[in-house]
DNA sequence: TCTCGATTGACAGCATACTTACTATACGGA
DNA sequence: TCCGTATAGTAAGTATGCTGTCAATCGAGA
C-alpha cells in the first residue's frame, strides 16, 4: 500500500497539487494563478522579452505560454508589441495596471509560499529547500524544457 | 532574480515537470500517464472500489478521474460494473489486460522513481523524502482534495 | 542573391486538475 | 410513507502542460 504513497513520484505530484491550492487561496483576491504570477515577475524583470525566450526563462511550455499570454493580455496585464527588428516575434511589457497588480499580490504571494513550509520545523525548510533546489538543477535536462534562465540576457545584448 | 528560482512554489511546480517527463520516457512503450497508473495500482490493491472513493485513495479530482476512467476502459485496462446494492454507483476491476500491463510496467516504473532522485546522494535522498512525506501529510487538508487513504476500506466493511 | 535550414508564433489535439451545476439515487427522520 | 439531505456520476467551463504541425520569417552559406 505505501508503495504508493512513498513514491517520490507520488510525492512531487501531491505537493505541487498542495502547492497550487495554497497559491490560489492566498492570492483568490486578485484572479491569477501562479503560472502567470510567475508570467508577470519574469516580464518586468526582462521588459521587451519574446514569448519564446519567456518560456526558457521560466522553463514552460512555449505552447502552452501561447494562452498564458493571451489571457493576461485580455486583463491588460501586458501589452504585445511588433518586434522592430523581426516580424515573427512580439515583445512584451507590463502594463501599468499589471505593474500595480504585481505590487499589491506580492504581499499574499510570500503568505502562500510561506505556508507551504510551515508544517516543517525551520531547519528542516532549509534542508528541503537546499535539496530540492539542488535537485531540480541537477534534472534540469530531464524535462522537456529545460530551464534556460540565461537565455534572457540575450535579447538584452541585442536592443539595449 | 532567484526570488523566482529559490521559492517553494517555483520548486514543486518543477519537480513535478521533470518527475513526469522522466516517468513518461521510461514508460513510453506502454502508453500509461503517471495518474492512470496510479489508478490501476489503486484499483488492483482495492478491488471492487468506487470511483468516488478512489479519487480519495490517490487524493485526484473526482471529476478529473471520471474522464481518467473512461480512457482506461476504453483501452480495456479496467472494467464498470453497477454495484448491486447502489444503483448510484460503477465498482471498478482490473481486467486480465490490465493486470497484466501492470506486471510489465513495473520495471520502468521504478527505474523512473528512481531516475528522479539518482542526482542526490543516497543519505539525501532519504532525507528529501522524509521531509516531503511529513510536510504532504502534514499538509493534507490545504490540498482541494484531502487524501484519505482509510476511505478505500469502507467498502470492505460492507461487501467483504 | 537565392535557397535551405532554423526559428517564431499559432493552432489542433490529448491529458490532467479544478469549479460549479445537474440528475439520479439513497437514506434517515417526521 | 414522504421529505429533506447527502452522495455518485456526469457535464460544462477554465487553466495548465505536453505533442504535433503549419506558415511566415530569418539568417547563413553556396
Amino acid at each position: 500500500m505505501d508503495a504508493v504513497y512513498t513514491a517520490p513520484g507520488y510525492l512531487f505530484r501531491r505537493m505541487q497539487q498542495i502547492a497550487v491550492a495554497i497559491f490560489v487561496e492566498e492570492c483568490k483576491a486578485y484572479d491569477l494563478t501562479p503560472v502567470q504570477y510567475a508570467s508577470l515577475v519574469s516580464i518586468r524583470a526582462h521588459p521587451g522579452i519574446d514569448a519564446t525566450r519567456l518560456s526558457a526563462v521560466i522553463a514552460f511550455d512555449r505552447s502552452t505560454l501561447g494562452s498564458v499570454i493571451e489571457r493576461l493580455e485580455a486583463k491588460a496585464y501586458i501589452e504585445r508589441k511588433p518586434s522592430p527588428g523581426d516580424k515573427r516575434t512580439k515583445l512584451l511589457y507590463l502594463t501599468k495596471s499589471g505593474a500595480a497588480l504585481l505590487r499589491d499580490i506580492i504581499p499574499s504571494v510570500e503568505r502562500a509560499q510561506a505556508r507551504m513550509l510551515q508544517p516543517l520545523k525551520p531547519a528542516d525548510r532549509k534542508t528541503l529547500l537546499a535539496l530540492l533546489t539542488q535537485l531540480v538543477d541537477l534534472n534540469n535536462e530531464a524535462s522537456r524544457v529545460p530551464l534556460r534562465a540565461e537565455d534572457a540576457l540575450e535579447h538584452l545584448g541585442k536592443t539595449g
